[in-house]
DNA sequence: ATGGTCGATATTCGA
């Protein structure tokens, strides 16, 4: 079985990339982010066609979560926990995580806050949403330690040094800082390894490059874009990749797809 | 690598 996750940037613009890159990579599992639509405007129908399924969280034109499969969809949330925390004026629980489970694995597929700046209001909440995260995500260990649990997505944090082109440009900014750091670190140590690594080693591997100033031809990007798995799944990954060629051209999205294979049960 | 931001209930805001 094959499961992916990508930051798609608007799935509406993005359509046939997302079609054309399941096929290429006969991917069985796909979680996206930032879908940028809401529930009655995700274009379902050639997905449907493809013979996949999908199930969408999806309130405004930001944010927005989706599952697509073609081995089941089942027990679908649209949030990790009942007390998820909240951003806005009003306060909401916003499109940020959805989870369903596809063949056997509870997949996540999540969007963390960004953070946007030390200090700022939203820092705050997107630490406060991963030690949620981290939160809940121990409990379903607890609950089940065989659980097969896929944490995907755009987590917005750059756990290391080795995992950003030049760490110096991002002092005092967001995605490097300590707390954010521990944050995404807490969540691996609650029992969810980053099984992408081992196949993809460093540096200068990434998964994200700014749509500004030539980044991704001058190779100046991130890895902000996991699969952290639980290790009853992480002992049937036989191998993963990083689709650093669909970042490439016209109508690429910023994100490049994490593709992850697992053995069959 | 074949390019010098992009996307959306846009004309500003979020990333």
């Amino acid at each position: 079985m094959r499961i992916a996750t990508w930051n798609v940037n608007s799935v509406r613009s993005r359509i046939d990339r997302v079609t054309a890159f399941l096929e290429r990579h006969d991917i069985d599992v796909l979680a996206i982010q930032e879908t940028k639509c809401r529930e009655d405007q995700f274009p379902g129908l050639e997905l449907s066609a493809m013979g996949y399924e999908f199930a969408h969280r999806g309130l405004s034109q930001w944010n927005g979560v989706a599952i697509i499969s073609r081995v089941g969809l089942d027990d679908v949330a649209t949030q990790f926990a009942d007390d998820q925390p909240m951003f806005g004026d009003p306060e909401i629980v916003e499109a940020r995580s959805i989870g369903a489970t596809c063949g056997g694995v509870r997949v996540w597929s999540l969007y963390v806050p960004n953070g946007r700046e030390l200090g700022h209001p939203h820092y705050d909440y997107k630490l406060q949403w991963l030690e949620r995260l981290r939160q809940a995500s121990a409990q379903w260990l607890a609950d089940d330690p065989t659980a097969q649990i896929a944490l995907t997505g755009d987590w917005n944090v750059i756990p290391t040094d080795d995992d950003v082109w030049d760490v110096t440009a991002f002092e005092g900014k967001t995605h490097v800082s300590q707390p954010e750091r521990d944050a995404f670190h807490a969540v691996v140590d609650a029992g969810y390894a980053d099984v992408v690594r081992p196949f993809t080693p460093g540096p200068g591997v990434y998964t994200y490059w700014d749509y500004q100033q030539l980044a991704f031809p001058k190779k100046r990007g991130l890895r902000i874009d996991f699969v952290l798995a639980s290790q009853a799944l992480a002992s049937r990954v036989e191998t993963a990749w990083i689709d650093r060629e669909e970042r490439k051209g016209k109508g690429a999205s910023d994100h490049a797809p994490v593709i992850v294979e697992l053995s069959e049960m």
